[in-house]
DNA sequence: ATAACCGACGTAAGCGCTTCCGGCCCAGTA
DNA sequence: TACTGGGCCGGAAGCGCTTACGTCGGTTAT
């Protein structure tokens, strides 16, 4: 069943039935309906490629994501999640989603291969250093690209993230309101955003609550479980230890709650912790991690969504930059009883 | 770039280029190597659709996966580490990767609609009802198709996935070693596969250990959380209650043992548990959870494998199935020291 | 009245490949 | 020597669409 068979059988040509179903305007609204409905009980489907040849447009976008991305645990802080989210708003646009992992031993950058080989209408990156000659190959193509939690510039590009540093306030705030005035952070490696927004809202919620700001209380995590531990266990060791921590990622934060509770400590009495991201083992673990939770799905609307203005507007500047509302979950660790 | 300018440049014509460059033997090895020669110099791309639709092969694969799974948790099992696999492994073929996630309200299944106007030369599908009419429609096509831990039927299909029942034998025999005879379990929903085979192996090691199986011992569970808590507290209830549980699911398992010490008991002291998957949070629990862990990475190589061999195999009668092993990994919820 | 215009459609030329069908040339055979 | 048979390659016909461009009636302006 192909497009001139469907011409044949609705009486016109095969440029009409493209027009027809692509909405284009030259046709009469009585022989585009006929065709619709004639199409749709035949259950025409156009072939992609052949539309791609011939449009060059591939109504495809790329997901590209490092499969070894820094994010301190084997799962990808909610691929899954990013997934739906994409694929829920490409499907409204009649687009496909197609995956460009890094692949680690990087065969020569097969996915820069492969971005120029579909032609695609757009790329999602997630987890990828944009400084490689590999991604900046792709950055400079004409393809719309937007980064997630990764500030991406250059033209035609945008980014779309939690509002990390709001969060990291009111993750803050939290414990403020609770009565802990020696709050001390665990952070993320600093040279990605996400971290480096989470360090500064805990500075700003620190000083528009006047609360001195130690440099001793911001210890350096890299997201892994280990580092959260090893901080935690050199903030308790501290001559003035503080009483609650907010750390920068949740496997970290699980890490430095066993930390506290292996050197006697208990938890949330002695030193409250707030984690973020809340995965899975956030609930699962006693004490109830309290967390950030960041609306991954979202990230994936968001992205398409973003992507089709970058494709329609006309050469855009500067990189437009979405922040993304989060939410603070609370369990036990922070020691509110409060939902 | 196109081919008839490689074509130009290396003064042969277009079909010279194209059986050079797709290994076929009617070029002499000479020409062969100045065209590949130059094209890596020229870095020319063949344009994937014009390629898929001259030849009707899209060295595209999709991956059909349900994003409502009842996986017990948010993520998919390692939806990452299985697709690190498959891409590792589709790469070295040359193939691509597309996704067809079953997003939920179902748009008319969209995927059936994606996988026809792609002509895919195959599908991966992991977590989805074979059920349904509209993956019987995939399953019908001339598509091959493999399952990840589903047992696919029909005419070019396969099924890979862990070696389930052995792997619950192993922790049956893992909790036997150490002393426990009175081993109960928890199971996953019946109706599926894994599940299914989880509970074979335990009542299989029960009996080639000579234990007595006990009815009351196996109570059913859905992979979700609260369904190992229930079953848990339901097993100490019990006159005569186990002294180990082996649990089909992490999650149901981390559950499993908080609702036990939440009754008084320790774990593992009143009583033992392990677990199956390996989740992350498996490590970050107090007691680490005692599990088997599945190579979840391999899961997607295999397919890939197994898909280029039902590709090229001639309409194989029976479905293949390929079991994978799986690794005992021991921490404290079992009440062992050993590694 | 004629000219200019517009909406609705058909014609045909691609899009960048693959592959069938030969054709040429040089061995090997009778 | 004439004939056959490969090996190697070019020509050209598609693959199934999209999209200029052209055409043809029927309106509207002059």
């Amino acid at each position: 069943m192909d497009i001139d068979e469907l011409a044949r059988r609705s009486g016109v040509s095969a440029a009409t039935v493209s027009r027809a179903l692509n909405g284009r305007p030259e046709v009469s609204a009585a022989t585009r309906a006929r065709i619709v409905a004639l199409a749709a009980e035949l259950g025409y489907r156009p072939n992609a490629s052949a539309r791609t040849l011939a449009s060059r447009r591939s109504e495809l976008i790329g997901l590209l994501w490092d499969t070894d991305y820094r994010s301190g645990g084997r799962q990808h802080p909610f691929l899954q999640e990013v997934l739906i989210g994409l694929k829920a708003a490409l499907s409204d646009r009649g687009q496909g989603l197609i995956l460009l992992p890094i692949v680690p031993p990087d065969d020569e950058a097969g996915y820069v291969r492969l971005a120029r080989q579909y032609t695609l209408d757009g790329i999602v990156m997630m987890g990828v250093d944009q400084h490689t000659p590999q991604v900046r190959a792709l950055l400079a193509t004409p393809i719309p690209c937007v980064g997630l939690d990764l500030a991406l510039d250059g033209p035609r590009t945008a980014s779309v993230g939690s509002d990390n540093r709001t969060a990291a306030a009111d993750a803050v705030a939290h414990l403020h309101a609770l009565g802990h005035r020696r709050i001390a952070t665990i952070t993320g490696p600093l040279d990605l955003w996400p971290a480096a927004e989470r360090l500064a809202g805990y500075r700003a919620e620190l000083a528009r609550r006047r609360l001195r700001r130690r440099p001793e209380y911001e210890v350096a995590g890299d997201f892994f479980a280990a580092s959260g531990a090893a901080g935690m266990r050199r903030l308790l060791d501290l001559p003035s230890p503080p009483t609650a921590v907010f750390v920068a990622g949740d496997a970290m934060a699980v890490a430095a709650m066993q930390a506290a509770t292996d050197t006697g400590r208990t938890v949330p009495g002695d030193v409250a912790v707030v984690g973020f991201d809340d995965i899975d083992a956030a609930a699962m673990v006693r004490p109830g991690l309290t967390t950030i939770a960041q609306d991954y799905r979202r990230f994936g609307t968001t992205a398409a969504a973003v992507l089709a203005e970058l494709a329609a507007a006309p050469t855009t500047d500067e990189p437009r930059s979405v922040l993304l509302p989060t939410r603070l979950v609370v369990r036990e660790s922070s020691g509110s009883t409060a939902i």
